[in-house]
DNA sequence: TTGGGCATTGTAAGCGTTTACATAAAATGT
DNA sequence: ACATTTTATGTAAACGCTTACAATGCCCAA
């Protein structure tokens, strides 16, 4: 702001070059010298301008985040994996929603077109061609969390949907449950999709028929939930147990049947997918899969500032799948889960 | 990063200084020339460095963001208030939690002494004395969030926790309940202590005691919240309602309540703070004090952009309190509450 | 015709660093 | 003692912009 590089050299009787030198650990410089600036720095509380030292060398120690949106546990809990390796990093943290897709082409040019990132981490359940352009010939190094498993030359770091989903169904069916029906998740979104391909493989992989009418769109929303068990009770041959997509949706359906004096798990269960706070909160705790958010936002950006720094490869394809464990609560029919505190 | 002014400028075979001036309409351009440059510019997609631009300018269009921690839907409420209007006003948001404390004066000095940030918006309900010593001397606009009343000779928002406390406790008292409770936040906290005077306050206007044997501490953890009714409910004299300094507490308390077989609000009545999305779902829906989250963080943040476009004067003192509202739920003993849908 | 004013453009000096290269001094080897 | 290497420091260019100031050309009034 005020004092500058020469302000120190100055004072310290040397050349710019060598108070940047001393500063940085770097290049040759008698430990007297060195002293006498770095005790100068300090004196003034001096410290290097981070912007005019990106322009020199390229880096800003920043990192950019685009999120599909800013709401809810989840996405907090990504941000602060990603915050607690920054901080550890000495980094910096950039986030910015991409609004449901509305302007995640210019957030993602803004970040990787020019320079105010080193890299990026980015989250965008549903890709179309202009972003997976941009992504293609952007330079900085990124790592994708969750995406499409089929457009990746990238990095990316995923939940395993698939593997959480599939556990979860065969525990339903392990209860002897024959008809299992979905509240699937948004069209397009790939979460939703490998949990609804784990849901199919399980029923079949048992020799269990995937039945059109035991399954039901949804949007993850709590209120698609509440109308998916609407819809799905309200038909002559009901499911003996439902998989909500995510707990959220699980949450609709849990006040749909307390509305419709439907008992769970008696009449039906439900089991979620995510494990949010609020599944042990509810009555009886829901089943559900529980997904290591925090884990996943950390993992993301400690590769990502290996390819920054050049330990690994930023060129090369990776793709690491956290798997997703089952929490027991007493929606399944479970009678004898451990009936866990809530801390 | 690849290409720059100059080579624009070259292709448009005019200076770079034409250029900058074209793309920033600034400075007088001949319509002709302006457009040729612009279509170039188009053409190769050129955006100008930001970097570069920074150091020039000492812009960087970002705004620190730091808070105490990054969990729970609260501050990733804060956070999309501010990304809302930072996306609408084109601007960039770091964020970082100044995890507990630890390591807020770091980050302080590094956002504010150093040209990373235009301006700050800072959430810190402790403050000690070096917090508030960088603080003055910081030359950049900023605004503080829900801070003590107190050391401000800053601008500063807040939900306005004394006057929600005073009301909700009001309402307990409007059903007719002499003694009520109070299980307290975390000591040195900020809204802990407006809370709890709020809630003395409206006893005392009432004519009703503040009796020590009702009031416990809590820290806003689920965890002393289950505790804190425990506590007050075991003793020979029991409270007829109790106050929760927030909903997580409520929610602890919800969860003790239930084990040891006491009816909400039949036995005791609760009401929380805050108005968290889970609060909805408990079973009798909690009755407690909606704070407008997401409209302190945009609030604040139109606030600071007008710091820093001079709208307004950055060094001249303003507080703004958002006042807080209560929700009517079962839990205080309402019978007639809206039974509000859940979406 | 001359010169002042205006519109347009160019030149060059920053902004605060890093760093390649040059230089000087000291240490080493013969 | 001198050549050679090593160590410590300085000089200046670069990073990619913005912007004050200078320069040019043109128009129009006196």
């Amino acid at each position: 702001m005020d004092i500058n590089i020469h302000e120190i050299a100055r004072r310290a009787g040397v050349s710019i070059a060598t108070v940047s030198r001393a500063l940085n650990n770097n290049g040759a410089v008698r430990e007297e010298t060195r002293q006498k600036i770095l005790q100068i720095a300090q004196e003034f509380n001096y410290k290097p301008n981070p912007i005019a030292r990106g322009l020199s060398t390229r880096q800003t120690d920043t990192i950019g985040v685009i999120l599909p949106e800013l709401v809810d546990e989840f996405f907090m809990d990504i941000i602060r994996g990603i915050d607690e390796e920054a901080y550890r990093a000495n980094r910096y943290v950039m986030v910015s929603s991409s609004h449901n897709q509305r302007n995640i082409v210019e957030t993602l040019t803004e970040f990787m077109g020019s320079g105010r990132v080193d890299g990026l981490i980015l989250m965008a359940p549903e890709m179309h061609k202009e972003v997976i352009r941009i992504l293609h010939k952007s330079k900085r190094p990124m790592v994708l969390l969750n995406s499409c498993k089929d457009l990746d030359h990238a990095v990316s770091f995923r939940i395993n949907n698939y593997q959480g989903a599939f556990a979860i169904v065969e525990h339903l069916i392990g209860h002897g449950y024959k008809n299992i029906g979905m509240i699937r998740g948004p069209e397009g979104n790939c979460d939703a999709e490998e949990r609804y391909r784990g849901y199919c493989d399980a029923l079949q992989r048992n020799n269990l028929p995937v039945q059109r009418c035991f399954i039901v769109a949804g949007d993850f929303t709590t209120k698609s939930g509440y109308y998916g068990l609407m819809r799905l009770m309200s038909q002559p041959e009901k499911p003996e147990a439902i998989f909500a997509a995510n707990d959220m949706m699980a949450v609709g359906a849990y006040e749909a049947a307390k509305n419709a004096n439907i008992n769970i798990p008696k009449d039906v269960a439900i089991v979620g997918f995510d494990d949010i706070f609020l599944s042990r909160l509810l009555s009886p705790r829901l089943t559900t899969v529980h997904v290591p958010i925090v884990e996943l936002g950390s993992k993301a950006m400690r590769y990502l500032l290996k390819m920054i720094t050049g330990e690994v490869d930023a060129n090369t394809a990776y793709v690491e799948e956290l798997s997703a464990g089952l929490v027991m609560g007493g929606s399944c029919g479970c009678t004898n889960y451990a009936n866990q505190t809530l801390f």
